[in-house]
DNA sequence: GGAATTAAGGATATATCATATCCGAAAACG
DNA sequence: CGTTTTCGGATATGATATATCCTTAATTCC
């Protein structure tokens, strides 16, 4: 069970996109070179995060991407399923069924035990990646990251937003 | 991010092993033909939990599998990883070193945040497993299986169980 | 001792999905 | 109009999940 890198790209181009100032857009290019990823793959996760509402675009030279909301009304979770899809992480075959024990024809009343906790674990993964906002990131990177390097990259992405 | 359909057969393969008397040994034939799944397959899974040390096994006719530590000591953790691997479901790929504002060879002292923040989801998700013993499941599942699908269940394993 | 049964593990085949690239269409900008 | 950009579709490749087969060694029963 290995989330896509894909994942990885979403959230750091989010934290990006957040530092840029009102009516701004920073296009795949500068994004990939930034991060030092493949634009045409990258550009599968942008387009996602498109579709997902959480980032607005716009053609053309000077086009490229931004948030659709403000950072503080967008999480973790969001970002996540927007590239990883919202299937949970689990799935129930339902082998009981299979059980030569049972009646013919004999129908479960509620969902499998085994696949209610895995459900339930899945939902506690869920929960603390809804917690965690978008603007929460961005705080903490803001301060971890050595300034010189904070300020200097924010320079270098200006430079290329449309 | 699917978890293999392996984990649901480990899972219920456990159950039904936490309901064998003592010493008996149930085979991958019963548990595969019980469950409706492919024998060699199976194995596969079986091998997997036997490695962990979850299960014990004996060769020979009326040999099999049988629980290495009572049920009460088992959790849901040890069942999934031990099928599904150790691995965090988030891989960082260290992405923000390739950034080209960095000064040359420049070294992170901290994980990332965005990975920090991805593993403690993980975490939550491991928790939530952690703390469910077989043992519950067992006693869930006896409280809601119809008693007589659960009673007629242990004869036919008991009529196989070495 | 010999035949049957079983788990363990290696080899292999197939299907599905992640990763990656390429191209054409449509929109925006100068 | 020509360039730049997003978007979607098509396609190729690699990794992983799923599944089967076969050999080996241990155990049981006759
Ligand atoms: S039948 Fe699918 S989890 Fe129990
Ligand atoms: S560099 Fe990997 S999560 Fe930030």
């Amino acid at each position: 069970m290995i989330l896509k890198s894909q994942v990885e790209w979403a959230l750091h181009c989010c934290a990006i996109l957040a530092g840029l100032p009102e009516g701004r857009y920073l296009s795949t290019k500068a994004l990939a070179e930034l991060h030092g990823l493949p634009k045409e793959y990258l550009s599968k996760a942008l387009q996602s995060l498109s579709q997902a509402s959480l980032v607005e675009t716009t053609l053309g030279p000077s086009g490229g991407y931004r948030l659709a909301k403000p950072p503080s009304d967008i999480n973790f979770l969001e970002i996540v399923e927007a590239v990883e899809g919202k299937a949970r992480s689990f799935t129930c075959t339902n082998i009981r069924a299979n059980n030569p024990c049972r009646p013919e024809g004999y129908c479960d009343s509620k969902p499998c035990a085994v696949a209610r906790i895995m459900w339930e674990a899945d939902e506690a993964w869920r929960d603390t990646l809804r917690r965690v906002r978008l603007s929460d990131l961005v705080g903490t990177l803001s301060e971890e990251v050595p300034s010189d390097i904070w300020r200097s990259t924010f320079e270098w992405v200006l430079k290329r937003a449309g």
